[in-house]
DNA sequence: TTGTTTGCATAAGCTGTATTTATGCAAAGC
DNA sequence: GCTTTGCATAAATACAGCTTATGCAAACAA
């Protein structure tokens, strides 16, 4: 009986020969694997090659299985689905002391980063890997057990939630800005002053209007000013003394405490909305992955 | 549903994976895959590194799965198992244009090559490879469908056999050998020249002495001369003037017809065995196959 | 207790496999 | 006839997947 090793060009063919079949095309097969159509031609040529055999018919803009192809290809899905079926179960359950964490840039730094001397207090031996992104990553083809989700429950169908914090919303600015351009008392004033516009792409964010709608501003448009699409910048800019941004309570609570950052209004706006901890629905979760999840709850 | 291609280190370490779990053993795993142990020990780590889990215990002289190791090893080994079924079925049956032969660079050389325009003008389309050794390659091991080789049933049990060729052997010189030192016209005249001997290290070959036994001449002791491993040698050897050497009709006869070779003695030493194509029983062999199979016995 | 054997882990080094980039060609479609 | 699309292939290259060498530790025997 040969060893597979000796029976293919190599075993990475087989899951390009995979995608190829099902997709009908190597330009296709390339984009889900990440590879270029060229890798893949060769990866099929490869396999033609060693057996000798047509796996594929070449077609305009197409490829089609051949008989054999055909053959091949559903014992090799059958054979692939069985160990990815499996690696998936591995890597959720045994995910062992390694997990993975789907968060905004804003979330790692103002919440998480504070908090992980207490994260790695309270759960030692657990490598927690934050992985930030400028839009909330689809936590099942990313694989990565867990996320950070703003919203509610009719926004993530697809998810379980423990929720974290309420969102709460409130104008912040630097000790600096206010020594130079004074304390706005009032929201009608605040309209007046420079204000710091997150405008995130994919995410959406409480706007200035918003806020002031909420105040009872009822008409009042926020003057347009600095636009930055990330809200670590957008504070940073804050701290610079730029202008007054909009401050999310779980983020800038601690930098007020600190004094780094200054509360300007009583009025806080409430959307009914918060943020969550999340995870796909129906899959297994690592006992690290439900320690984590577990941590981030307790910290509400 | 995320690709095997990003959810492995590396396709090639499920191989590594399968074999290792099966041996309980990286340096046997490595012996079976044609790999040192180190490698195989970095294909594991590999794997528990991306899984975030150990796959295997590390005992004395000894490794053992985990029980995350365990239930990864037998989807993996179902998963691989119809694989490896369906592209040895492949193989076989499809084995398409390309045929290979296993032989000895003596025969591929001296009987292969000069038949090798006929080759492609009977069989057009065929792309014959030959895979020379220096022993008698194990066909099943090595996936490849057609040898030649020497001997007779008895030799071959796992085998088909049909015959090419008679052993028959009879002393060889060059001419210029000849016209310096004269021709033999005895057996006995010829333990007095410079011989040249086979000796290959895996197979069985006549012998000077054996040749001279059969010649008569019993109790003569072949003169110890050059020794040369590998039969393309010795016959480049003679054409130099080197001396004399056994000659086996099915491949020397060309050579003599050319002018290349002089045969030396009107005796033939015809040991009762053959050399034959051969192909191992209860496998199926390819059209081509059957093909190439056909036509070699066809030239007999 | 000491010495030996065995086999996994790891550092350092390296090469050939598995790509990528660029381009040619051919089949459709307009 | 022109354009678009997608596979094949040449040339180049980088880095993954090894190999070689060595350390370490667990058994076992004397």
């Amino acid at each position: 009986m040969q060893s597979l090793r000796h029976l293919l060009p190599s075993a990475g063919s087989l899951i390009v020969f995979e995608a190829a079949g099902r997709l009908a095309s190597f330009t296709a097969a390339g984009r889900e694997l990440g590879m270029t159509q060229a890798a893949v031609s060769y990866a099929i040529r490869g396999l033609e090659d060693q057996f000798g055999a047509k796996l594929f018919q070449r077609r305009h803009r197409q490829v089609l299985l051949t008989e054999a192809g055909e053959r091949f290809h559903a014992d090799v899905t059958l054979g692939l689905s069985h160990i990815r079926k499996s690696a998936e179960e591995l890597r959720a359950r045994s995910g062992g002391m390694h997990v993975t964490l789907s968060a905004s840039t804003a979330f790692a730094s103002f919440w998480m980063m504070p908090r992980l001397q207490k994260f790695r207090d309270d759960l030692p031996g657990i490598d927690l890997r934050i992985q930030t992104a400028d839009r909330d990553l689809d936590l099942v083809a990313e694989g990565i057990p867990l996320g950070i989700r703003g919203g509610d429950a009719t926004d993530w169908p697809d998810y379980e939630l423990l929720q974290i914090a309420d969102e709460e919303v409130y104008p912040v600015a630097g000790p600096s800005y206010l020594a130079r351009a004074g304390t706005p008392t009032t929201p009608a004033e605040m309209t007046l002053h420079h204000l710091i516009h997150l405008e995130e792409p994919y995410r959406p964010a409480a706007t200035w209007n918003e806020w002031f709608q909420s105040a009872g501003l009822n008409g009042a448009v926020a003057k347009r000013g600095l636009v930055i699409n990330d809200y670590v910048l957008v504070i940073q800019a804050v701290m610079e003394g730029q202008g007054i941004a909009l401050g999310w309570r779980h983020l800038t609570d601690r930098l007020i405490a600190a004094g780094l950052l200054v509360r300007l209004s009583d009025h806080v706006m409430t959307t009914g909305k918060g943020f969550h901890v999340a995870w796909p629905k129906n899959r297994p979760l690592s006992e690290s992955a439900e320690k984590v999840r577990d941590w981030l709850a307790a910290q509400a």
